[in-house]
DNA sequence: GAACAAAATGCAATCGATTGCAAATTTATT
DNA sequence: AATAAATTTGCAATCGATTGCATTTTGTTC
């Protein structure tokens, strides 16, 4: 139905009865344009439906204000498609680029070649990248950042890396995570998730800390390295028991999904939580606390998360200094843990 | 850090010894180009790492190859930014749309003015638009429609629109769900969700329609217009049960999450699942299996969805002919309708 | 080797908005 | 009233790739 030839700027501006360059200007807000000029010209623009070519506009100006965002997958797992707490951080992600005026393109690891700077900021497509997950290796992220590209990372703060890494404390979450296990009088428990991730591997950390504290050794087989998905968590500790029996009273998981998954295979064998077994998750996605029993966990600020992830970014953009950022954690106890 | 000034394509050709037409066509695989031609720049371009400017090329060649997927959420609730379902499909959008060259910007309808066709289309941000969720009203999308926008909607596929709607079936979904927990024996099934809503309105004719079948007449009280989310379930189902004690037997839900938020209340006041209360959900959410008791649901193929989506859109953008179309819809049978 | 067809390449205009600089207009100053 | 200063506006180049048409190169045929 596009009656009309398409509206350019150009036509807008001898609508007005001036010239492109005040229409421009106008439409910035622009203060070199008396204020009545610029009004008359929005008022104008908004009575014609006009808007400015986006392509034009970027192509001229060399900036897109879109960020790409990147859910790194993990090879071979499909965590990133399923894990709620994830698509929760994207959710976050895209109302905090809108407040600060980007627009937010989505991608995942397996798309868009290797070389993101490459695919994304110098094909101008967006301004800069924020990454959800380190991944096991951060080849790409790094080859990435070390290209200039402004770029931002979700994982575990405390990577050595050449960008900024934002991420909950994993150390202490895996700290209280334990503790809060072994103060409730577990005596072995288990860590459920794959120690090799940067995020993983400093929780782990916590979980020794922890043992260490209360004087305990974790047992041999304490580590349960897994895919990041309940239904491995689910297989794991079935499989488990099977071979075992119930030798461990006590679960660190992961993650939510993964403390999903070992619940169900528990309850299937009437293993009584809290009271044969105590079950931590992390995350605290919106279903924890309707499980049944509802789910201990530790919980990140995604809010947070969000808005420290763009605001590191656009200190690149402006060219100013930039950090790792710690965001909040915190223990969130419920029933899957406390014996009333 | 952008050492060598930026490439080009004219630069590129430079390089190669050609005109920048034969480099731009050669790196489109133009045939007028001789293949040894075309296999040198292309080398040259991987090479040296080129990739073509978007922004020029979509304001050369207007079109830009993205598509702008829109969360339509309902006013005042925060279904979305919440509910698995409704992110898995943004998921599962981004690989249908990448599988056909198309990339993913990513917006709600919170942002982005009221005009989409003009935020969007005319301002060539995106070719076409998916909006995910017809909400309460259609206005913003028949708005965008009329203005002769490639559109395609997810909601309610038997709703009468200029624009296609790709759904599930959902008056036989509500259907089944409802035979299914008459089947069982259930003699007071309440309907629990908000029959304003296009696609609930279908599912509750289905409901209807099952208890016709089965000369049963829905109580009074059946309908149960709340938000769609876990938490106004279970403040729901608490606040009918303290009101009237436990007037149902079985629950059809319009939502997993939904349903959990039921589940939590009932378990909580030791009501028997499925004997005292027989339940159903909607979407098959991945934890819908890990619940205790598992949940019955009505599972939506988010694939087939996804892929009918972008094909209707981009039919559109060919200018062939669309049609609605419904996606796959089953009952998945679990624990929380099924005595032994 | 001339004449013509076919294949390959190049020229130059174009997409639409932005912006440095120049020009025109208005206001202030003496 | 004349000139300087400040405020507005417009001219024209620019961003980088694409493409219709013209031109050159290569191949074919007699």
């Amino acid at each position: 139905m596009a009656s009309e030839t398409k509206l350019t700027l150009a036509k807008l501006a001898e609508l007005a009865g001036v010239s492109t360059s005040t229409a421009s200007r106008a439409l910035n807000d622009n203060p070199l344009i008396k204020q009545e000029t610029r009004n008359k010209i929005q008022a104008l623009a908004k009575a014609h439906n006009f808007s400015v070519n986006a392509a034009a506009s970027r192509l001229r100006t060399q900036k897109t204000n879109v960020i790409a965002v990147i859910l790194n997958l993990i090879d071979n797992t499909e965590q990133s498609t399923t894990d709620p707490f994830l698509l929760k951080l994207v959710g976050e992600l895209n109302q905090a680029l809108n407040a600060k005026g980007y627009e937010l393109l989505l991608s995942n690891s397996f798309m868009a070649s290797d070389d993101w700077a490459n695919y994304f900021i110098r094909s101008q497509r967006a301004d800069g990248i924020l990454v959800i997950g380190q991944g096991k290796s951060d080849e790409k992220i790094e080859l990435a950042a070390q290209s200039g590209v402004p770029i931002v990372v979700w994982g575990d703060a405390k990577t050595e890396a050449t960008y900024p890494v934002i991420g909950g404390d994993n150390f202490s979450g895996g700290y209280s995570a334990t503790k809060h296990l072994l103060t409730q009088g577990a005596k072995q428990v288990i860590f459920l998730g794959d120690p090799e991730h940067a995020e993983m591997q400093e929780r782990y950390r916590g979980f020794l800390k922890a043992h260490e504290e209360h004087g305990i050794l974790p047992s041999d087989n304490a580590v349960c390295a897994i895919d990041i998905t309940s239904k491995s968590a689910y297989q794991f500790i079935n499989d488990r028991i099977k071979a075992n029996g119930l030798d461990f009273d006590g679960i660190v998981c992961v993650s939510d999904m993964v403390a999903f998954g070992a619940l169900k295979a528990l309850k299937e064998r009437y293993v009584g939580i809290p009271s044969d077994v105590g079950i931590v998750g992390y995350d605290d996605i919106s279903l924890a606390e309707l499980m049944h029993p509802s789910l201990t966990t530790i919980k990140q600020n995604t809010q947070q998360a969000a808005e420290l992830m763009v605001a590191q970014l656009i200190n690149q953009l402006d060219n100013k200094p930039t950090s790792s950022q710690v965001v909040e954690t915190s223990l969130v106890v419920r029933r899957s843990t406390k014996l009333d």
